[in-house]
DNA sequence: CGGCGGCTTGATCCCTTTCAACTGTTGTGG
DNA sequence: CCACAACAGTTGAAAGGGATCAAGCCGCCG
């Protein structure tokens, strides 16, 4: 716990409180499912290892990937509205997440009020990340939500304190597409193009950033996230 | 204030306290600003009448709507990440709104903590309709987006308490079709389509919903937004 | 090795975009 | 009160980009 995000401005005692508090440090297999769409909620998550998937179903069947969540990340508190989670997660690779149970984090926060405020900042942050998204959506070429995509999830990897510019994304093809709102085969021909025009290498899932500044370009230039940073 | 929804779950004098805090409640005009994306964060904001909407800015002025704000909504959360607002929001309409000021929330939701947990619920809502907007953008026609889109404001205006099947919408052919992702032709096409099938008639800004399952229908069914309603 | 699944590539079709003209409404000033 | 401009929205025709359908490729695992 103590690497993650969460506890950041906590003070040391209210750390090892909050530590106690943590139920337990899973370990999930790829494709487990942590909650359904639906499921009254148990708990919100942070991440640790691994990366995992927010999607909704609709009732013909077709899913829609809305969010994804990376090491350091809070997923699940799309339940605080009204204790019912609205998008089912599943873990994208073998992960590792700490379970902070509901019950206890209401009685918690009381006692540190600064956890409660920590789990609203990332909770801000989760929306900012879904504006993001409508951004990414709204009026862009399937190159430019590709190239964008793989800018935004480097910086956050950075952010994670991961390797940025070369590293294995546990994303397929196939939920890749479904997240930006594209077709398989299209993503697959953005990835050539983005390629060709050398800013990237990209076998089965090594991907690697060859020249971030021209995939930054190719992406329509747009991203000020790094502008004024998240302060934690 | 009493009749937002923020208010709910607080005792009586909880409530007289909370608005005792209220800074003021500001008129606003058209197009008017509450704030820029990039300022730093004076409030948070409860919409009492009229619409808003949030949108980012990129460099080269193209714009995009990510959000719209119908009374009994909050908005202005996306600052609470490291106190720097994301998105700009104006006014679409005259409207009519109350100012949370920040520094006082911070002392007053530790001596009302109900009060910073509704915050955190309508901050999950908004998330949750953001994910909603992403599944809405995501591989769908134009035709479903716009009836879509029409189903959700109908609902929102009816959990707001306000007329749901006849209304004047105050939202302009060009912010809808930015918002949904389309080219302003494009979205009055659909909008020709959903006359002609029988399911709206719509003026220059009056609407009204004729036939809503048939508008359901065109909209690829897929809402489950009145499954399991939002408690307050 | 053989087969399966994930990914790539190619060819065609269709929906949305784009460009352009038009309609109708609102509002202003003579 | 009408003329006119300015603006929002509608409609049409043509072009382009992504979807769709169909093969083919390749790495992986039994």
């Amino acid at each position: 716990m103590r690497e993650l995000c969460l506890p950041a401005g906590l003070r040391p005692d209210e750390v090892s409180e909050l530590d106690r508090m943590i139920q337990k440090k899973q370990q999930v297999k790829v494709d487990q499912y942590l909650f359904h769409e639906g499921d009254i909620a148990q708990a919100i998550y942070a991440v640790r290892v691994g990366s995992f998937k927010s999607f909704r179903l609709r009732e013909d069947g077709v899913w829609q990937i809305v969010g994804i969540h990376l090491p350091g990340e809070l997923f699940g508190m799309d339940a605080l509205a009204d204790q019912h989670h609205r998008v089912s997660v599943q873990a994208m690779e073998t992960s590792n997440v700490c379970a902070l149970p509901l019950a206890e984090l209401a009685s918690l926060s009381i006692r540190i009020p600064t956890l409660g405020r920590q789990i609203m900042r990332m909770t801000s942050r989760e929306l900012n990340t879904s504006y993001e998204n409508h951004e990414l959506l709204g009026r862009r070429s399937a190159q430019e939500r590709v190239a964008l995509f793989l800018c935004r999830y480097a910086d956050r990897r950075r952010n994670s304190g991961l390797k940025a510019d070369s590293f294995d994304m546990a994303i397929s093809r196939q939920d890749l597409s479904n997240y930006l709102g594209l077709q398989l085969e299209t993503v697959s021909r953005a990835f050539r193009q983005l390629k060709d025009s050398g800013c990237i290498t990209a076998s089965r899932s090594l991907l690697e950033i060859k020249d971030i500044n021209k995939l930054r370009e190719l992406a329509g230039f747009c991203d000020k996230t790094t502008d004024y940073a998240y302060q934690q």
